[in-house]
RNA sequence: GGCCCGUUCGUCUAGGGGUUAGGACGUAUCCCUUUCACGGAUAAAACACGGGUUCGAUUCCCGUACGGGCUACCA
């Protein structure tokens, strides 16, 4: 395909520790291996850890679990280490005062020592005098404490003594400032429009923007995939990596359509999740400091080749009609082309529909697991092969694993209940006599396949002069209870002749006990 | 409010100056089925609006409307 990119690219996933892990951030991340994959290239997860009063314990292995669950786990990282690292921001710290420096040295940043207070005051002043959109930049600058106001020997005594200051970026004050993206073509900025963004905080960290472009450089970035909540702060990169002299080195850039929120408007949120009843999380996360626990995708029963094939559809496609990609034909059909550019409403039935047809075609033996769990919680041993054989009959009818139990406990249970509106319906002194004929026929046998089972139970209907399809309903009652669920044949087969001989006389002595009449 | 991005069936989308505007999910109906599903078939369903450009615009341009993002010493 022509439209790829042919050299090996090196792509980074780069989430801050701050919870779990958004099902967008997986989307971004799986585009990004995607590339890399294809290219022959490198998939690096780098940890954004600047901001340490946001950092949450235990977020950073739950994005390792979550992109390991989903097949797209990175070359490089903190886990498997690589030529960059260290690849936790907050293990780089000593790495980026140097370019704040060149920054400062260049004329191109300034040392601002305003409090909180001051900067809150500035804007409140600026919003009553009717300014649109209050902002630290080339007008505001020149009232506030910097190094481009104050005396050349207060700075320096500021600095001497130790008072807090941050490094801000002087954005020049008339620049158009444009350029490409790989999805939404020539992206074009005023820097009037611009602030003069933070880039050293008090506390001797970087912040994102300064962090990000540095990081991306050091680690030689060849595109920068990401979501488009990051297309305003792109001027802004753009700028650093030209102050610091590196724009023949600036990856391309291609700023991805947002989730949206399936009914409203809006960015997709956890609370979304928790409002329609689905996951929006890849993995179940509890919340460190509450203790609640979210959902994932993995939990609600979702196979993970099913969510990444959703995810792969939530805006890009492969201009064909086939729907169902594996991850390696992923690799093979994507590109960044193809990425729309307008928000996707997140369609949770979309992804059941990818979920049943991923549960389909995996083989039964693979998927016992499942249907062990809720064995094992409800007491029962089974054998390997009757658990195969119960998906086997089971597997058809369902969307989820996690579905498995409902569905096959009337394989492994006796029916406790009858549904009491039915049977009243269903049950006849005509079904009495099919029943004890077939139990009767079902005699002496050890082991009964679903054929034989059908023949059988058909010649007892005949026998009493009844056409099968008229008691097969009040059969299926009397062996599960239900009016509906496995292939009768299938389970009498499964069940086995004497445990249905034992479900038989169960239902007639519970027929004689509550139904009203049996005439 | 300001800046930026976007707009084809309800949803995800294909397409592209002249098409019966195609597919998928979902919905409905029918077939298959001694249940429920699966599977198969059919149906309803879209180019936001207004101006241009053009012989001709859903497609190109400009506005408007609507939607979204950003607007922190958060990422």
């Amino acid at each position: 395909m022509s439209d790829h990119a042919t050299a090996p690219v090196r792509v980074r996933f780069a989430p801050s520790p701050t919870g779990a892990l958004h099902i967008g951030g997986v989307r971004t991340a799986l585009y990004n291996y995607l590339l890399a994959r294809q290219t022959g290239g490198t998939f690096i997860l780098r940890i954004e850890d600047t901001d340490q009063n946001r950092f949450v314990p235990g977020a950073e292995e739950y994005i390792y679990e979550a992109l390991d669950w989903c097949g797209i786990p990175p070359d490089e990282g903190v886990r498997e280490g690589g030529p960059y690292g260290p690849y936790r921001q907050s293990e780089r710290k000593h790495l980026y005062g140097a370019y704040a420096q060149q920054l400062l040295d260049s004329g191109h940043a300034y040392y601002a020592f305003d409090t909180a207070e001051e900067l809150e005051e500035m804007r409140e002043r600026l919003t009553k005098e009717g300014v649109p959109n209050p902002q630290y930049n080339y007008v505001t600058r020149m009232y506030m404490k910097n190094s481009l106001v104050l005396p050349e020997t207060e700075v320096k005594e500021r600095l001497e003594r130790g008072d807090a200051y941050v490094i801000r970026l002087k954005i020049p004050r008339k620049e158009e400032i444009k350029f490409h993206d790989l999805i939404r073509g020539w992206v074009v900025f005023q820097s009037a429009n611009l602030d003069d963004k933070v880039l050293m905080k008090s506390d001797g960290m970087p912040t994102y923007h300064l962090a990000n472009v540095v990081d991306d450089y050091l680690m030689k970035i060849t595109h920068v995939i990401r979501g488009e909540e990051w297309l305003p702060s792109a001027p802004l990169h753009y700028l650093l990596y030209k102050c610091l002299g590196w724009l023949d080195v600036m990856p391309k850039f291609a700023h991805l359509p947002l989730i949206l929120k399936p009914d409203g408007n809006g960015k997709l949120s956890k609370r979304d999740g928790d409002k329609l009843g689905f996951a929006v999380f890849p993995l179940a996360f509890t919340d460190p400091e509450t203790g609640s626990v979210t959902s994932g995708f993995r939990e609600s029963g979702y196979l993970s080749e099913a969510l990444i094939n959703f995810l792969a559809f939530l805006g890009w496609n492969p201009g064909t009609q086939q729907e169902l990609f594996s991850l390696e034909e992923l690799v093979q059909a994507f590109s960044v082309e193809r990425i729309g550019k307008s928000g996707v409403k997140f369609d949770i039935a979309k992804a059941r529909w990818y979920n049943q047809q991923y549960l389909h075609q995996r083989a039964s033996e693979d998927l016992v697991q499942f249907l062990e769990q809720d064995l094992v919680r409800h007491g029962i041993s089974a054998t390997q092969a009757q658990m195969v054989e119960a998906i086997e009959i089971v597997k058809e009818k369902v969307n989820f694993p996690t579905d498995f139990w409902a569905e096959a406990e009337v394989l492994f249970i006796a029916p406790r209940h009858f549904d009491q509106a039915l049977m009243e319906q269903k049950w006849s002194a005509e079904l009495e006599v099919v029943l004890a004929s077939f139990k009767t026929a079902l005699q002496g046998l050890e082991t009964i396949d679903a054929t034989t089972a059908q023949q059988l139970f058909g010649a007892s209907a005949e026998g009493a002069g009844l056409k099968p399809g008229k008691v097969a309903l009040g059969t299926r009652l009397a062996l599960t209870g239900k009016g509906a669920g496995p292939d009768l044949w299938r389970l009498i087969s499964f069940v086995g002749p004497a445990q249905v001989a034992k479900r038989i006389d169960h239902a007639l002595e519970w027929a004689k006990a509550r139904l009203p009449r049996v005439g």
